[in-house]
DNA sequence: TCATACAGAATTGTATACAGCATCTTATGC
DNA sequence: GCATAAGATGCTGTATACAATTCTGTATGA
């Protein structure tokens, strides 16, 4: 037996599967533009599969709220627009809160000093990368690893999906605030907002934790207005 | 041109939405037992379609959460257990909660006095009707138009794929609570939970309306494990 | 000039075919 | 009697075909 048949657990991913992940990736980085057709036979050709299971996996995606469709024309990107935006970062805001609240008396003393740890590992590379994909890969992943403490798989499930939608904007967002310089300023005296959640929930103080990351999100909401017209402008013009 | 076309917004349904509506319908009933392997086959044969639309039904399901997938081996209801439940619950109170915070600076008196009179209308039926279903479908009819307050489409879509997922199992449980004559002791002193909660909206008091909600679902949520060992009991005996 | 109607092209919606797995059955050896 | 292997069966995964619908471009009339 080959070694390459031990290790292969990926199941034989199933073209659907593959088609799946690439237009999500598509979708949620708007290499459609908001609002745009999408055209079966073309895309099914580019990405080498028939029309069957790219409809299938247009379908999981119309359902999760990255491509809408209407009967008989078929499907679309999703529109892109501040008031949609901000719909998800409240969404985010009552995930991501109650996650705190369950994980307050649901994690163990070992499971958050696991998730300090990859804080203290990721957050030197923080205010240094240049990349603001790194810095946004980072960032989510610390919210993810910080929500699985509650245990709870369903507020995990719909926090990637929330994500994965407004990671677009995010990233906009994140390139206006390295622009404005804010993290220079914030950088050194001050405890990184995810440290203060972080410490409020090992303190076990549920009410300081929550508080904490409405605010942090909070804030990130108010500039969706913002970032989404930068976003809009970004997708219309040609790539830098 | 006939009054009918004039009338007729409904775009002609696609197959595909049919399948839907029939396959969510007997998903969120359980009418596939729990982690039972769904044969498209004979499925597509019963509901008048072909597997393909059929195959796009089922997929846009397995993304709400009401199927699962499994490469090769095709589609399956999905399991039902406390946990899954809880967590449901759990996701359940952050959203209502989201949105009860956000109705309170959004929701216009007006609007806030529409959910009031909805209440009153259907309240002298809660305690008299003998169909679980039509008071389950009035507690959620109730939930919703609450939700819609906060203007957040995203938290409404959420709520409404969640009940949909929740609704065999609190229809099981409403019969529990029926049967133990909860009701009739609630009935007359004490003020309903949704009045508690629309009354403190009403007063504005964003703290009050939340607490209210958090605990109106939290009693639910505890009953949630005994809730789905009953119905486990149901789904596996002959119907009454 | 604008609106409308029509024909042709393009695109979507669905059925069907078939190859490739997965599962079940039966047979065989221990 | 039990475990295992081989063959038969049934189901899934995907491509393709074609019907039905929508879109586009052009021509016609007010």
């Amino acid at each position: 037996m080959m070694i390459s048949e031990v290790l292969d657990m990926s199941k034989a991913s199933s073209s659907v599967d593959r088609v799946y992940d690439r237009v999500r990736h598509m979708a949620a980085n708007f290499e459609f533009k908001p609002d745009e057709r999408i055209n079966e036979s073309a895309l099914s050709l580019k990405l080498g599969a028939s029309r069957t299971p790219l409809r299938e996996a247009l379908n999981r995606l119309v359902a999760e709220g990255f491509l809408t469709f209407q009967n008989g024309r078929g499907f679309f990107c999703r529109s892109l627009s501040p008031e949609k935006i901000v719909d998800l970062y409240e969404a985010r805001q009552a995930i991501e809160c109650e996650a705190l609240r369950r994980s307050v008396t649901r994690a163990s003393d070992e499971e958050i000093a696991a998730v300090v740890a990859y804080l203290d590992e990721t957050e030197p590379r923080y205010n240094t990368s240049k990349s603001t994909v790194e810095v946004l890969e980072m960032d989510e992943d610390f919210h993810i690893r910080l929500a699985e403490l509650s245990k709870n798989t369903e507020l995990v499930r719909l926090l990637r999906n929330i994500n994965d939608r407004i990671r677009y904007v995010r990233l906009v967002d994140l390139k206006m605030i390295l622009a404005k310089k804010q993290i220079a300023k914030n950088k050194g005296a001050k405890l990184s907002a995810h440290r203060v959640i972080l410490n409020a929930l090992a303190a076990r103080d549920g009410e300081g934790a929550v508080a904490a990351m409405r605010s942090h999100i909070e804030r990130r909401r108010e500039e969706a207005t913002e970032a989404v017209r930068i976003a809009y402008s970004q997708l219309y013009v040609p790539a830098d």
